[in-house]
RNA sequence: GGAGAGGUCGCAUAGCGGUCUAGUGCGCUUGCUUGGAAAGCAAGUAAGGUGUAACAGCCUUCGAGGGUUCAAAUCCCUCCCUCUCCGCCA
């Protein structure tokens, strides 16, 4: 949520950054609103201590009346207004250009070469960096990680279909313990940080879903929302760790406060029918451990830094390429202000794929979730900032492991940063 | 799922139609006192909105929302949450 007085104050910029966001909200009708609820309310006001005040009986029930009518008034304009005012993207930061899509993102860096399969060595796959001097043998494609999956009963997407419906897989056998190999690494990686470990509730009650800010603009056909009990399945942990501290006011030196939790993932992907059909890039149900912060305002753009900077460890680690990707206006979604994505390299596809994100959602996300900390230098309780940004999400990450470590044997080497968690196994071969 | 109890200012508690502008204790802050500290004494001690140059003022908030009343922490209704017991269960 935005601060409406910033609203009113700063109409134009407000409306351009709506505009750069691609979204459409009515600033206008929202400050109409906006006066005439205040109008209302100082009205009322008036009338509730003239009432207090006055000892005639016959007075105060005239003035019982006239505030009951105010007050109707005041609830419909109120609920046109906050419709209005939650509908505010949050504003994109300075730095962000202005572009329509992600066709107008920016790739700000790459690390890694694409890898190369030079299979010369007898299946001996070279590092990353290195590989680069030959071209794959002839008649040789890297696999994608569907053909890999299921020829070495890694993964299992058709009988997912029969027991789930489309867009759900199996993990089996070492994609499994590949998966929790990666789930201790970046625990590892992590608390080491002071990140405070979490599992988390994957199911959150309306408001706090509406808190986080995923629903504006169609995000609500992008959750599961079981409407008898008004919850939802999340997205992201982030949608569970945020409102956690709901109506507190943190503790100044307890920020930056950083949290790493693991929890399964839950999308519709209504609207991506026919895209990326294929295996277990994009499913209904995925888990991912992921880093959520609360800082001071000051901080926030630092930790920004620092959540991607140990995203790209975490990449490093693993010898996958990858490119670093900032996105335009048009893809920040509502409650980001600044937001960079990691994209590992595919082989089997032969394309950058997203795997990681983060976000600097600024004041957004803790204006409606009202959480403070107590400004030493002003007194005052200020609202705090978050973050968020991934350590790792499974599928993609294991497609990518999966492609990238491809042997011509058919064998999939394991990256050596996980070998210690997987009882010192080197390889995948059947 | 069944039965019962309860949710009040950071914590603990009182209040059960107007005296609540929510009392008291603890905690915290400041001052006095002290060589310094403790104790003692005194004062202060929420958030939000509106408003203001800034104060002031005014309004709201006793789990949430509705209702009764001139007047609600207090009465009524609905919901949420917590605790105890029973049942079921990984």
């Amino acid at each position: 949520m935005i601060d409406i007085k910033f609203i009113r104050q700063n109409k134009e910029k407000v409306e351009r950054a709506i505009k750069n966001k691609g979204i459409k909200v009515d600033v206008d009708r929202l400050l109409k609103k906006d006066e005439e609820r205040r109008e209302l309310l100082t009205e009322i006001e008036q009338k509730r201590s003239e009432q207090k005040k006055t000892a005639d009986r016959e007075k105060a029930k005239r003035l019982k009346n006239e505030i009951s009518v105010s007050k109707k008034l005041l609830s419909e304009t109120e609920t046109e207004f906050n419709a209005l005012l939650s509908n505010v993207p949050n504003l994109p930061a300075e730095d962000v250009k202005v572009g329509k899509d992600e066709s107008e993102n920016e790739i700000i860096k790459t690390v890694g070469e694409k890898t190369k399969f030079d299979f010369s060595a007898k299946g001996r796959r070279r590092s990353i960096a290195l590989a680069t001097e030959r071209e794959p043998a002839s008649g040789w494609k890297p696999q994608d990680h569907l053909a890999i999956g299921e020829r070495l009963d890694l993964i299992d997407v058709k009988r997912a279909a029969k027991t789930s419906g489309a867009r759900f897989g199996y993990l089996k056998n070492e994609a499994v313990l590949i998966q929790f190999a990666l789930v201790r690494l970046a625990l590892d990686i992590l608390t080491k940080e002071k990140f405070k470990p979490m599992i988390p509730p994957v199911i959150v009650t309306g408001d706090s879903m509406k808190a986080m800010g995923y629903l504006e603009h169609g995000g609500e056909e992008e959750t599961y929302h079981f409407e008898k009990d008004d919850i939802y399945f999340v997205g992201t942990s982030e949608q569970s760790i945020g409102p956690m501290h709901q109506n507190e006011i943190l503790n100044a030196k307890d920020l930056p406060l950083r949290y790493v939790s693991y929890s399964t993932c839950f999308r519709r992907e209504a609207g991506s029918y026919g895209k990326d059909v294929k295996g277990i890039l994009r499913v209904h149900q995925f888990d991912k451990v992921e880093m959520f912060c609360f800082t001071k305002p000051e901080d926030s753009d630092q930790e920004h830094q620092y959540l991607l900077s140990l995203e790209e460890k975490l990449m490093q680690l693993l010898e996958i390429p990858y490119q670093v990707v900032k996105m335009c206006t048009g893809d920040l979604g509502n409650p980001a202000a600044r937001k960079f994505d990691i994209e590992a390299w595919m082989p089997g596809q032969n394309q950058y794929r997203e795997t990681h994100s983060t976000s600097n959602c600024t004041d957004f996300q803790a204006r409606r979730l009202n959480i403070k900390y107590r400004n030493e230098k002003t007194g005052q309780n200020e609202f705090v900032h978050t973050l968020n940004g991934t350590a790792f999400a499974m599928g993609r990450t294991i497609i990518a492991i999966l492609e990238n470590y491809q042997q011509k044997d058919g064998s999939i080497k394991i990256p050596s940063v996980l070998e210690p968690y997987l009882g010192g196994a080197k390889e995948i071969r059947r």
